[in-house]
DNA sequence: TTTCTTTTATTGACGACGGAAAAGAACCCT
DNA sequence: AGGGTTCTTTTCCGTCGTCAATAAAAGAAA
């Protein structure tokens, strides 16, 4: 079925079995575990935790460590295992509208390297110019490390398939059909995945964040526009049609703002940074160059910004609301750019929710957490890191 | 974890490895197939299908069959593997406000007989007396069919946990924590089946309707509430704490009705069958007996009347568009008492579905299908088959 | 009619994965 | 030191699924 791209690999991982890759799995994303706590929860035999964990442990991926703290009383302590994030690196990059955003990350995901790049163009070659660059000033910076960067997430917004590689449709950059996994391999030479930007922020929590061990929870983004990643039995949700987690686009009021999309009264139209700038412009009459002068506005207190930023807050809610009534998710992490704004719609976004959730849906467990420009970085370097450990599942 | 509650088992099902039961299910829900196909479809190599074919054919759950018709002209002709229905029954019981309604399937989830009970009273005692007499009824008109009856699914509206068997809370019923699993196995002697009732009827569609094959889809149910069962990556989603599709209480219009939830304009407060006949009622000034009425109002005519209708499909259509927009099915299944009045609103369903979709959640399939009244007990049946299948996986 | 081609089904050998059980290891407590 | 407890490893073994070869069932070609 799935056309094997060409994937040059460095170094391969030597897991073949599903059972050692679960347990791979689980120790990376749920920190230090005892091997006998790790058979617990994979529902594995110790005796195959153990057999899985040797191999992962002599090519260095997985150490030995002791804790010597929450050490319990009575019998042998125990061994706990964690994956040695600096065994391997990866590369993640973003691609904005007018930036390309690199991190270099570790095996763990943490990032120890940051870049940006101006994208003077959007065409395809020039964005991959661009990544090329980026990607080869973070292998310079690799190098001092003495580990191998294993592997390239890229991060694009709109309908990726990531299984094939290709940017099948993205507005933003007005690309369609774009082999782009395929273009990147070739001009960086790294095995590279290629993912959705909110798909791969949404990994990356899954993995390494709030959602880590979590089998449903949802990650809504605010910024520019708002998104929302989904995880429904363990796995994130790509949608048949490539859409899946159009939170920006479900209606809280029919009769409200007109949206880009042809419709009233989207979350996004109400809440997105261009709605949010514009409503203010109109309640005050100022011209306002960006988003950071709107907040501005309304920590200063002028009449109307705030309640400009109250609405917005509203709608997020009302939709993370539809979202919980329909998924009930576990729990839901509020991320994105536009958090800036959080102390301004935060109480909103609650009451909203809280009042919008249908019964034992309220009980969701709403997070929020603040999200630094480099996390959509880390977010594709997750995917990479995904890819690697998946490689031959 | 999951305790063992004790299920009474005339007769264990021969499937003992994962992949056994892959491929009985595949026989199941996709229809006859050559066991080369199956192997293509489970992904598992032919030599394997064979040797998990083999005792379901010698305990009768499986048969050969030649198909005459659709052959190749060239090479052997498949012997194509298709599911004994006869081999086994099932009882299905869909417990409603007033009744009790209960079918008598075969192995294929096809209706033998359909019988109902009046429901006197909704304590869980007399319910559970009330089924008792309904199964006792099927298990008598099963007796001339040569067949076991191998299981009781009992379907519940509410929040249902059906690992353990118990409601947790209905209500409809005003039930609170009631281990109905294990009440009706002692009444019934069968192994029971206990869940939630869109989640059953989603089953259903899930083998053998128009879900089968397919690892993403939503069944919409439009009748006295909206209800919503959706299948993401193959699994009906059961949600976190209980709650999940429940699409009848998104928010379409924030100024609109007020919702027994508490809020304003969700679906089911504009599209309900009690909306529909307040809104009726408000707009002629007639009173209305029932759903009927109202129905046979606005096929006669009456002014007003048809618009309550419109504005109904227009609310199912915006909520079945924020499930598209979420989740990216590949189908939506319309189905519902309340489709009596398909004529009425499909087009509005259709458009405003169109309408409110982003992007290419819009080539979403939408289907409508009827609901018969018995389509509630067939998902009881249907669950209880998937138990018997699962028992041991 | 015989033989070839094509496709499906079956067989048996083989490898490997994971479980059970028992032994070993590391620590505390008495 | 010895018992108790818990974690880890070892050894053995069942069994499940793949591989590759073979059988089977047709139509087509010779």
């Amino acid at each position: 079925m799935r056309p094997t791209r060409p994937t040059p690999r460095a170094e391969s991982f030597p897991v073949n079995t599903p059972a050692a890759a679960q347990v791979f799995t689980t120790v990376l994303t749920q920190g230090p575990l005892a091997r006998l706590e790790v058979a617990r929860r994979v529902g594995l035999s110790a005796a195959a935790v153990t057999k899985a964990v040797r191999p992962l442990i002599e090519a260095g991926y997985l150490v030995e460590d002791v804790d010597e703290e929450s050490r319990p009383a009575l019998g042998r302590p125990a061994n706990l295992v964690r994956v040695d994030g600096g065994r391997a690196l990866f590369v993640g990059v973003k691609v904005t509208g007018d930036e390309v955003i690199g991190v270099l990350t570790d095996l763990c995901c943490r990032i120890r390297v940051a870049r940006h790049v101006p994208l003077p163009d959007r065409a395809p070659k020039a964005v991959l110019a661009s990544i090329a660059e980026l990607v080869h000033d973070l292998l310079a910076a690799a190098d001092g490390l003495q580990a191998p960067v294993l592997g390239l997430g890229v991060a694009v917004s709109g309908d990726v398939d990531r299984a094939e590689g290709t940017v099948r449709y993205s507005p933003f950059l007005d690309w369609r059909d774009v082999p782009l996994a395929e273009l990147a391999t070739m001009t960086t030479g790294l095995p590279v995945t290629v993912d959705n930007d909110v798909r791969a922020l949404t990994v990356a929590e899954q993995w390494f964040g709030a959602g880590a061990g979590l089998s449903d929870f949802a990650v809504v983004t605010v910024g520019a526009g708002i998104g929302c990643g989904l995880v429904v039995h363990g796995r994130v949700v790509a949608g048949a049609h490539g859409v899946a987690g159009e939170i920006g686009h479900v209606t809280v009021d029919p009769t409200g703002p007109l949206c880009h999309c042809g419709n009233r009264g989207c979350v996004e139209a109400i809440a997105g940074e261009a709605a949010v700038v514009r409503q203010i412009q109109e309640v005050t009459g100022v011209q306002l160059a960006d988003a950071a002068q709107a907040l501005a506005m309304a920590h200063e207190g002028v009449p109307g910004a705030r309640e400009v930023y109250a609405r917005a807050g509203e709608a997020i809610g009302r939709g993370i609301a539809t979202v919980a009534n329909l998924l009930g998710p576990e729990r839901v992490i509020i991320s994105g750019e536009g958090l800036a704004a959080y102390d301004l719609f935060a109480e909103h976004i609650r009451d909203a929710f809280t009042a919008a959730a249908f019964g034992s849906a309220a009980q969701c467990d709403v997070q929020t957490r603040p999200l630094p420009f480099e996390e959509w970085a880390r977010g594709a370097a997750a995917t990479a890191i995904q890819s690697f450990v998946r490689a031959d599942t």
